[in-house]
This record gives structure tokens, sequence and C-alpha cells, in this order.
DNA sequence: CGACGGGAGTGGTCAGACCACTACGGGACA
DNA sequence: TGTCCCGTAGTGGTCTGACCACTCCCGTCG
């Protein structure tokens, strides 16, 4: 029936994939500039609207990012900038979903902070504490969480394991930690996170894997715990 | 200035922004059918060209799905819908962070089974055998990949998180999946393969969790430490 | 030699038209 | 009376061409 193209879905999809098959390739290289949105309509054949729909796509995933007046570029192609829509989950979780995803948490952030405990420099262990310290320097929810995540961020990072790092960040996202440490924070868990942290900050300068594992496994299960009744309520 | 809008960003983002919080504040419910696109370019003040693209961005977060001739559904926002983008970092990963890959997958992968020990029911594990024995009874590699990635996802279903499962879904993409895979069963690790199936199998069959837990370990750690070797060479 | 100003080129937005497909209901037929 | 079919209204999908907003570079002027 056909004459040439077998015309599979639509026109949009057929460029998303195509210039991800180049990507993918090697055709293009991080960093490197497309060609423009008219010229790669032309190539494909298809009109502007429809590639730009398809360049919209391939920057929702991280693959590509558009800067007004100058052009089109591959990303660094790194963990961090595939995974930022990983964030949405942690958004648009609500009930048990929220607990799903603190055992997720749980399980990497326990594995992160044990490699961490055994890869850390002292430089990075710096940082660690002094985050720790700002912490419970102030009584500020907004700068306790900001050195909250820091704290977490700097550990995820001090375990050598990018992609790992990246998904513990969206798994912390902004608006997630905003909601489920809220409540968790009102009702007076000042004082056992704080003894928690220390205690990860512990293991981690005694170089003790399996202390490192256990303490970040008891931290985030806490909190787990806690939503888990909440639930049931 | 400005007269009334602080008109940050662009339209486009700004309309992405709009919808995804009326889904998270619940105004969309999922499985509901979203307004027009035109009627939705009307309300929002923008040209249907520009919620157009907002709408592909949506689509491609899996929050969305649009329906030709029909109309714009929420999807279910199950962490399957959401984390469907999850494939394109493996998809994309090459090298070092394939092994990376693998490690979050040996993490989260021997935890999965773990609790499926547990958890899984007999018509579930009954799945599970009819899997392991269609993997063993063929020599056609695609069947055999097939009934592999089958016999995963059956454990990961049954561990009773979703979006652990997910993950673990996209981490196990069919071209990821098929680039490492292929090198290493062609250096003939059928049989060990087979045999760590097996032990995964028995461990799940006595309900033995730690068993489980160390034989998903090293099933996934074989394949990482090939991976780590020939990354060397 | 350096600052600067303008123009070419890029992504961002808009408007309006038509195509492809779905869904639904009214009419023809058994 | 019931069933099937087909027309049609309405939806997403695509195309065109125009203009705007911004970047970057190069030639000019001080």
């Amino acid at each position: 029936m056909e004459e040439t193209a077998p015309q599979k879905g639509t026109v949009t999809q057929r460029a998303i994939e195509r210039i991800t098959a180049m990507i993918r390739e090697g055709e293009l290289e991080p960093g490197e500039r497309l060609p423009t949105e008219r010229e790669l309509a032309v190539r494909l054949g298809i009109s502007r609207s429809s590639m730009r729909e398809a360049i919209r796509a391939l920057t929702v995933l991280g693959m590509v990012e558009a800067r007004h007046g100058s052009g089109i570029y591959v990303t660094r192609l790194e963990a961090g900038d595939l995974l930022e829509t990983f964030g949405v989950v942690a958004d648009l979780s609500r009930g048990p979903r929220l607990v799903e995803l603190l055992e997720v948490r749980r399980v990497l952030e326990s594995t992160a902070t044990a490699l961490a405990a055994a890869r850390i420099t002292p430089e990075r262990l710096a940082e660690v504490e002094k985050h720790l310290s700002a912490m419970n320097a102030t009584d500020d929810p907004e700068e306790i969480l900001a050195h909250d995540l820091a704290f977490h961020r700097e550990i995820a990072a001090a375990a050598g394991n990018g992609t790992m790092a990246a998904i513990l960040e969206g798994l912390s996202s902004r608006t997630f930690r905003a909601r489920v440490w809220r409540g968790y924070q009102e009702e007076g868990a000042f004082a056992r996170t704080r003894r928690e942290h220390a205690a990860i900050h512990r293991a981690l300068a005694a170089r003790d894997p399996e202390a490192a594992r256990a303490a970040a496994a008891a931290h985030v299960g806490a909190v787990e715990e806690w939503l888990r009744g909440r639930l049931t309520d």
C-alpha cells in the first residue's frame, strides 16, 4: 500500500528518536552545538513546529539545552543532567508512595554512606562537618533544611557513584523534603535528627563503613517509620 | 517597570508549571481528561503552538497522555508512568557509568529479591519458575533475554514496592541489557547465569530473604565485575 | 588599541489554516 | 424493535510564514 516511508508514529516522535540516535551513536558529542531548528527541520523533512516539539522533549529529558539567541547544545550527558526529571516522581507522590520512595532512599543512602566512609577525603569530610555545625547552630527551619540537604549531598558525592548521587538528589527534591520534613520536625524530632547526623559523621570520621551504613539506614528509617504510622491514622 | 506580570522564564515553561501544579494540587485527577489544547491555550493566554510544546513536555514526563482525535488525559500517575524516562540514562551511558548503573542495580535488586522472598505468593512464584524453565529450555539469545527480563521483573513486582520495581525496570532497558549482556554471554557465561538464577529461585522458594539477597547481589555483581575488567583492558 | 554599536543569525512566540483520527448519534436496514 | 453503518462534529497532529527577543561577532570610531 505505502510508497516509500513506513511512517510509524508521529513525525515528532520520529524526530525525537532520530536525534536521540545521533547522540547515542556519538554523531553529536557532549557540549556540541546542534544545527539550527530550521535546518534540522529541513533535514528531517518536517516543519519547524514539529521540530520544536522534538527539541522541547529532548530538553526535558536533559539531553539537550536551548540557549536563546545562541543555539541548541548537547548537555554533558552526565547522570545529573539526565536524571533531573527524577524529581517529578517525588513531587507528585502522595500517601503510600512516599513510603516507597523513602524505602528506596534508605537502601541507596545507606549504601552511599557506607561507600563514603571508605573513600571520603579529609577536605570533603571537613565540608560535611561544616554543614553539620551550621545545622546545629540555627533555629531557622529553612536554613536547617538547606544544610541537611547539603550534608547528605556531600556524603553522596563522596561515595564516588554519580548515578547514585543523582538519584538520591531526586529523592530529596525540595518540595518532597519540605512536605515530609515539616510534619516530622514539628513533632519535635530535631534532637533525634541531630543525634543521627552526629552518628553518621562519627562513622565517616572513623572510616567505618558498617557503622556508617547502619547509621544512615536508621536515620532514613526513622522518618520512614513515622510516615508509615501517620498514614495508618 | 513592568505592568502586571513578572514574566519569568518562557511562556511554555510557565504553562508546564501551571499544569503541573494543577495535577499536583489534585485539580486534575488521574485518568481525567484535560481541556482542549485550544482551550488551555486561551485560558493561559498563550498560543496553541506554545501550549502544544508544554503538552509535549508533560507527555515525556509521563504525567499526561495525548490520544489523537480524543483528547489529553492525566495518566494514572503511578511510579511506572513517571519513571519511564529513567531508561534514557541507561541508553545513553557508556564506559564507567555502565558500572555505576550496575552498582545501583545490585543494591536495589538484592533488596527487592530479599523482600520478595518474604512476601511472594505461590502464584507469582509459579510465574517465576515458568520463566526460569523457559530460559533454560531454549538457545535463542533473544528469547533467553526476554525470559531473563521477565524473571527479574516478576521478582521485583513481588517485592511490593512499585517505585523500586519501576527503577529496576529502567535499569534493565532493552538496549542496555542487549549491549552489556551480549558481550557477557558471548564469553560463555550461560552456565554461570543459569546457576545463579537457580540459586535465586531456591532462596525464594525457601522463603529465605538473606539467601535471596546474597544470591541476587552475586548475580548482578558477577556482571559488574566482568564489565569492570573489560573497561580496564 | 580598546570600547562600542549595529547587524546577522538564533531560539521564542504567534496566527491561521488544513489534515487525520475518534467518538457519537441518527438513520437505514434486517 | 434492534442492529449496523456512516456521516459529522470535535479533537490532536502538522504545516506555513511572519514577527519578536536575544546573542554574538565584527567593523568602526574614539
